[in-house]
DNA sequence: TATTAGCACTCCCGGGGCTACAGTGCTAAC
DNA sequence: GTTAGCACTGTAGCCCCGGGAGTGCTAATA
């Protein structure tokens, strides 16, 4: 069944009690009784009439309950239909944005500014915060280097326009003269500084063709070693993770097999890269309830998402929150988003 | 009480059954009582006798009992009796050293060497490996580099004996011409390759008071960047952990709060590192069990640690594992041994 | 003197039964 | 459409009880 019928089969009251139901939920972590929900509904209505609104309610799947006796909690498809049509986002207070703004500020170097993110992610939703390390692809060269290491060993260093300094030995096979690296190195700078490291390789393979005809030795000398370079580009992408005991604290999640398998999640980290992959093409905040995710370990957790931008204004990688899907949406939502902001911006501002 | 003291008032057949008791306890993970110690200890006695000996190891503070009708567990006196004078180390079998080696061997790379060490150490004794990273301060120069970033930013990459690339930014706040940088690099290659880091430092500062009055401006420059960089030296050292997931497979540990407690002092690296930094001096193997550590959230743990060496020779470095008092000391005092050893050499072979 | 058998004692653990409680669905009345 | 009333159901906490494991003590034994 579509988010579209069920709107229509429940009504605005029914969404109402809903909406009060799930927020009830998320701030005591228990299932809520007819009576309860009665008294916190703002309309005066008995717990009688409230249990057929729940009866209904379960009926379309939205919230279930644990056991006879026991109250109403929201299902994975309530938790959805609450965050797509009733939330009522809690913008972070000044204190907190205060917070925020100062880590995020003072630093230059970028992957101190990643970590920070991170951190306050974790400490502000007291849950676990992680942060995609920028893809290299979006970044442009802003000067390489050559430093030979021995006769056929050379360290190559690549400074970034986000500020980074990649260090890369290659093997050259054959033996390159000091002058021979200054000239490549010199070459290299005047025709492709500014450029992204993605479409460099590319080029450069178009280049040692015409070059071929050519036959200039340094420019076919330093083709092939920034061939080399940019052939080594094999970095499969990381993230940086903040609080993950923070989730230790929460008894939905206490079952230690359950939380044991989902660190080793946290470690394993290629799964969840794939799972950020698929966030870097949304366009702002991204949810994953439950098993939405896709990914096992997180089937009693919730994922939300942001993507953030490089100084250039492209999308540089994703951030977000790790935590049960019993989570106040409300709050934890725009400081997803707001923490998306604020590193962009800090990325811009360098 | 001393461990003299003891070993006298305990006699030979007394520290027999506490080596039997501790075994089968690390073993079982269940108190001991006398019928089992009775039929365990290969001697024929009565449990009755058994017991007037368990009361006297009790009386020696080396074992108790959780309450009345449960077996007895050793205490930390026990434990520390039992690996200063009792444990028969068992030697890692032929296929796990064939393991290691083949991990410890193809890289050249220290960094990886050092997590595939970790990853190793937390594998073999199913707990939490730890490899502290190389200090720096026993690493010698093998070149150093300058390379402008802006009029005032000049990024020095220094090329260490142990095959590390380090970068570091420093601010010159005044400007520096290309060739003015060329040739204090050459000037620093040409005199302080083959020095250590650390005493590099006082020895700049020494050369620097010679300079004023020889008055050499090339000299001076170079002096003063390279007195800069190693000012920055402000590392206070790192360590990589594996398979800490592995703890919360033992019951001892699966208290909740407590298990919090140690997952965030990982995370705290700060407490641990004096803990390791304790260790460098130590000849070999060294363990602290439970609260020997000193450090309260292991006081539930025990820390077995060796020292490895760099390719010098000299101390590098600490390598341990982290897993509960009950641990099976027989075997992880032997790998954790090994595993110094083979990271030494597989350090020393690049 | 060292060892052992016997015995009374203590404590933990698991199951069964009981009660109090919370919340439900249904029915009938408003 | 809403509500009151009621019978029903599952849970959590509690006490109680018996079985089991292991002890310490004492007295007997080699």
């Amino acid at each position: 069944m579509s988010n579209e019928s069920i709107e229509n089969i429940v009504n605005e009251r029914s969404q109402h009690f809903l909406k009060v139901l799930i927020e009830r939920y998320i701030r005591e972590g228990q299932p809520v009784g007819s009576r309860t929900l009665s008294r916190d509904s703002g309309l005066s209505l008995s717990p009688a009439t409230i249990r057929n609104v729940m009866a209904d309610l379960e009926d379309a799947g939205l919230i279930i309950s644990p056991h006879t006796s026991a109250g109403r909690v929201p299902t994975i498809s309530g938790y959805r239909f609450f965050v797509d049509y009733l939330v009522s986002l809690i913008p972070p207070g000044e204190t907190e944005l205060e917070q925020m703004r100062q880590q995020l500020m003072g630093d230059v170097d970028s992957k101190a500014l990643i970590e920070k993110a991170s951190s306050a992610l974790s400490e502000l939703t007291h849950m676990a915060g992680l942060v995609m390390i920028p893809r290299h692809d979006y970044v442009l060269l802003k000067q390489i280097e050559f430093v030979p290491l021995s006769d056929t060993r050379v360290l190559v260093i690549l400074v970034t326009s986000d500020g980074e300094v990649q260090n890369r030995v290659i093997e050259t096979g054959r033996q390159f003269t000091q002058s021979d690296l200054v000239q490549a190195q010199n070459f290299l700078n005047a025709n492709y500084v500014g450029q992204k490291l993605e479409t460099m390789r590319t080029r450069i393979i178009e280049d040692m063709e015409k070059t071929r005809r050519q036959m200039d030795a340094v420019m076919e000398q330093a083709l092939s070693l920034a061939g080399q370079v940019l052939g080594t580009d094999r970095e499969e992408g990381d993230f940086v993770l903040s609080g993950q005991t923070n989730l230790m604290g929460f008894n939905e999640l206490s079952d230690l097999e359950r939380l044991r398998h989902l660190f080793d999640s946290f470690a394993e980290k290629r799964q969840i890269l794939h799972l950020l992959d698929r966030c870097m093409e949304a366009e702002g905040v991204q949810i994953f309830i439950g098993e939405e995710s896709g990914y096992e370990p997180f089937d009693s957790c919730s994922l939300i998402t942001a993507p953030y931008q490089n100084d250039d204004g492209e999308v540089a990688g994703v951030l977000g929150v790790v935590g049960p899907t019993r989570m106040d949406y409300n709050k934890v939502i725009p400081i997803v988003d707001v923490t998306a902001r604020l590193l962009s911006n800090a990325l811009k501002q360098r």
